[in-house]
RNA sequence: GGCUCAGUAGCUCAGUGGUAGAGCAGGGGACUCAUAAGCCCUUGGUCGCGUGUUCAAAUCACGCUUGAGCCA
């Protein structure tokens, strides 16, 4: 699998629009932080990157929240959209859109479409049926529904019944067209038992699905009838094309589409998969329009083994998590110790033992014993050794000369947690170099020039290590980069040509006599903080 | 009810036919450059249960069981 398009030099990757119904849970950034990982990687490789996040605001849900806390559904969202924008912030989300489907141009985006559908005879007047759950605003099955019609998902509330007048749009038309996607770009859908269940429900047969609401005043009016409203998922899933416009763009289709269009690939969590893999596509036929290339539906969070919800009080809220440890042991964590696409398990005693073994112990403290001996022994410069005359069979630079290569992989397959393992290998067999060689035996044997190789190929090797972890844990990659005497903030980067992967994933970078930084520890280990 | 995925060391997981592995956590030791870190050694598993196929099964087949999920 590989969502990288060739073809172009950009790379667009999205998170949800996250539903404005509450604050940021730690889903939302868990999504997030994934994201944030790729289009960092892929920054680093040189690619022009849009990270797309933002809010998907309309809706009757919205529209009963906001009149529940006393708010006008407009005053609602703009509180709500501001509190995701700060939990980036805080999670060092380096995001280039944040788009809101209330923004006034994403009307003209959605008009436009729906036009290209009802151009192609894909949206009909028909009767819908049913019981409705506002909370999923979704018509549910009655065999469904527990008793007294409640939703499964939502069992304090009971769905209601409407009879009532909708749109449709005809998604029983690209039933043929979906499975041919599917066959063709097996990748479409990931991992694969997402893909398994979309195959399993498509092969079902496909019926077409409501695209309106009357009596709903929150949302776009349907441009051919303003007594109906837009589904808001017809809605929102068109906040993806809408955050393609440049600022001064005019909100056309074209313009929209110009450069990004398609997007590489959407992340979303794994409840939100038939959206984004199956009416998604469907919509962009009709409009014809290419198809994006492709989803992955991660799993769901737990907390110590439980699901996370309100009725069982055990929700984590990640603006606490991440000023308790820090953003980057946040997102360490995630990444790795997650499997992405599996369901993962948060708890706290596992979260900082690994964080102090991994980042504290293993890599911050290799930098900093290593910057010390420098310091005592070489003067405080990086040692003047070619990386050349290093030879080959070294135990580091075996390593750090394949290290590039197999990090890449793991990054672009969205196998985080496997490219992490792959970093730590080279930070632990450092630390069992150090201790092979024993430089400070050296030092003693005044054997310097030996010495001077042990240390440089350590040094080199935490920038390597610093380097490719740099996507998951920008800023402490970025003090191990200070400290080296490196002048270039790995959190920072946009794309351009200093940082880019071809140099700095190479191992032999570090250039001989330049001076290294004063050591600190760059990642302090945690402390449980309960 | 139908279907999918998972069940391997205390925890998180790798291992898809040939004498059970990693990281973390636990125990012991030697060292000293270092964030009481690192290094070495080590405790710990009838690989969910059962039957079958095979010279040989964690691995294949069937059944059961537990958990997660999909079936608008």
């Amino acid at each position: 699998m590989n969502y990288t398009n060739t073809s172009k030099n950009t790379f667009a990757i999205t998170t949800p629009l996250y539903y404005v119904n509450d604050v940021p849970h730690l889903g939302s950034a868990y999504t997030t932080i994934a994201a944030d990982v790729v289009a960092r990687f892929q920054r680093l490789r040189g690619l022009s990157v849009l990270m797309i996040t933002g809010t998907d605001e309309h809706g009757q849900k919205i529209e009963r929240t906001a009149q529940a806390y006393g708010r006008s559904p407009q005053e609602h969202c703009d509180l709500i959209a501001s509190s995701f924008v700060e939990l980036w912030e805080l999670l060092g989300i380096k995001y280039d859109r944040f788009s809101r489907t209330t923004a006034v141009r994403h009307q003209a985006i959605v008009k436009e479409f729906f036009g290209r559908v009802w151009d192609a005879g894909d949206i009909y007047l028909g009767q819908q049926k049913g019981f409705y759950c506002v909370s999923c605003e979704e018509f549910k099955e009655e065999r469904d529904l527990l008793e007294n019609h409640r939703c499964p998902l939502h069992p304090n509330r009971e769905a209601e019944w409407r009879d009532e007048q909708n749109y449709f749009f005809r998604l029983s038309k690209y039933q043929n067209q979906l499975e041919a996607l599917y066959a063709e770009q097996p990748n479409f859908i990931q991992p694969e038992s997402r893909r398994n269940e979309v195959l399993n429900f498509v092969r079902q047969g496909l019926q077409d699905f409501s695209i309106s609401r009357v009596n709903l005043d929150w949302g776009f009016p349907v441009p051919t009838d303003p007594n109906h409203t837009l589904y808001v998922w017809f809605d929102a899933l068109l906040g993806y094309v809408t955050a393609l416009l440049e600022d001064g763009d005019e909100p056309t289709l074209a313009n929209a589409l110009a450069k990004w269009w398609p997007i590489n690939i959407h992340l979303i969590g794994k409840d939100i998969l038939r959206f984004h893999a199956v009416y998604w596509p469907a919509m962009l036929m009709s409009a014809q329009l290419p198809i994006s290339g492709g989803v992955f539906g991660h799993g769901f969070l737990t907390k110590d083994g439980q699901k996370m919800g309100k009725t069982l009080g055990n929700t984590v809220d990640p603006v606490d998590l991440v000023r308790r440890y820090g953003a980057d042991a946040v997102r360490y964590y995630f990444v790795k110790e997650i499997e992405f696409g599996k369901d993962g398990d948060l708890n706290e005693t596992r979260f900082v033992n690994v964080l102090n073994a991994d980042l504290a112990n293993d890599l911050g403290n290799l930098l900093n014993r290593t910057l010390k001996m420098a310091q005592k022994y070489c003067g405080g410069k990086v040692p003047p050794v070619a990386p050349e005359d290093i030879p080959s069979d070294n135990a580091l630079k075996a390593i750090g000369m394949e290290l590039g290569q197999r990090v890449t992989p793991a990054y672009e397959n969205l196998a985080f947690s496997q490219g992490c393992e792959e970093i730590l290998t080279l930070v632990r067999s450092s630390n069992k170099y150090i201790d092979e060689q024993a430089p400070w035996t050296l030092y003693k044997q005044k054997q310097q020039q030996a010495l001077e190789q042990v240390l440089y190929a350590v040094l080199e090797s935490v920038r390597l290590a610093a380097y490719l972890l740099s996507p998951v844990t920008p800023k402490l990659s970025s003090s191990i980069y200070q400290q080296l005497g490196i002048s270039l903030d790995l959190s920072q980067t946009t794309g351009d040509a200093a940082a880019t992967f071809a140099t700095h994933a190479q191992w032999g970078m570090l250039a001989a006599n330049h001076t290294l930084g004063e050591p600190h520890p760059v990642f302090q280990r945690l402390e449980l903080v309960s």
